[in-house]
DNA sequence: AACAGCACCTGTAGGC
DNA sequence: TGCCTACAGGTGCTGT
């Protein structure tokens, strides 16, 4: 579910919750939530103080005063939450208690969301891309990219970029007027640049309204984001499309759902766009 | 290399 | 109301 911007919510969430405080003990209601041996993980965090939170593309990562480190993917449906509603409570995963009593709930419904003893922090992540928040990382990527894949394809690569996912990659395409199926090494140098441009643009503006909430999404706080009002073409099928009316089309693209703009975003030549 | 298909899971919306 | 199907923000595996 949550992609960049609403991870991105979430840490700077949780950050002033959970920073200076001790685990002091965690319950696990579905042990399969935790990757690898579930004795071990509970062993190494009962105790950790937590020194940081952090992001990387789409991981949440907690970092403690002794170097112990783990992260947590929130994959569909999962979601942090410092106060547990009566709806919630079926679906708790884990559960945190810090010394001065609080708790941190792992909630989510659909089990695919993971905790993981993983030191996955900065630069040094392996199988990740760069953050596709700057213009310049972007172009570079972009310029580098030799696959003929669908570009839409590569976006949601995260070992090419980290972070973009189907929300947001659908609304930088249609912001850059590229066709989701244009193959990734073919898009031409005018592409490029909007499209890099256009993607930190996209991802920025939803970590400002709090990420996008189509129907799980929930902040730390258990607030929705506002962004959803604001997208162009993701779940917008068959509405006009806001620049110039023509209906949004919905095709699939390895398996996931593609919404674009057929007048806005045409396939075009290399040579047809110099 | 890159795709399709399936697996992991549950909830919800829509058709009948 | 209920049954059935399709689909959902993600990722990883297998087979072709």
């Amino acid at each position: 579910m949550p992609e960049l911007p609403e991870v991105e919510t979430i840490v700077r969430q949780l950050r002033p919750q959970i920073e200076g405080k001790t685990i002091s003990a965690l319950r696990l209601f579905w042990p399969r939530s935790v990757e690898g041996v579930p004795k071990e993980f509970r062993h190494r965090v009962r105790g950790m103080a937590v020194a940081a939170v952090a992001r990387r593309g789409k991981y949440i990562g907690v970092e403690g005063a002794d170097g112990t480190f783990f992260t947590v993917h929130l994959r569909m449906t999962g979601k942090l939450v410092m106060e547990l509603g009566a709806a919630d409570r079926r679906h708790l995963r884990l559960q945190f208690t810090f010394t001065d009593g609080t708790k941190l709930y792992f909630v989510d419904a659909r089990k695919f969301g993971r905790l993981h003893l993983w030191p996955c922090r900065g630069e040094s992540c392996p199988g990740l891309g760069p953050e596709p928040l700057r213009a310049e990382t972007v172009r570079r990527v972009l310029k580098h990219l030799k696959t003929k894949r669908p570009v839409k394809s590569a976006l949601l690569d995260q070992t090419i970029l980290a972070g973009i996912g189907n929300i947001y990659a659908d609304e930088a395409l249609f912001l850059a007027g590229t066709h989701p199926l244009t193959p990734a090494a073919s898009l031409s140098d005018g592409q490029q640049r909007r499209l890099a441009s256009v993607i930190p643009q996209v991802l920025r503006q939803a970590i400002r309204r709090r990420g996008t909430t189509l129907r799980n999404y929930r902040t730390v706080a258990d607030e929705s984001g506002e962004n959803r009002e604001h997208l162009n073409v993701y779940g917008r099928a068959g509405e006009p499309c806001p620049a110039c009316g023509t209906a949004i089309d919905k095709i699939r693209i390895n398996g996931r759902s593609s919404h674009y703009c057929p007048d806005c975003q045409k396939m075009r030549s290399v040579t047809s766009d110099k």
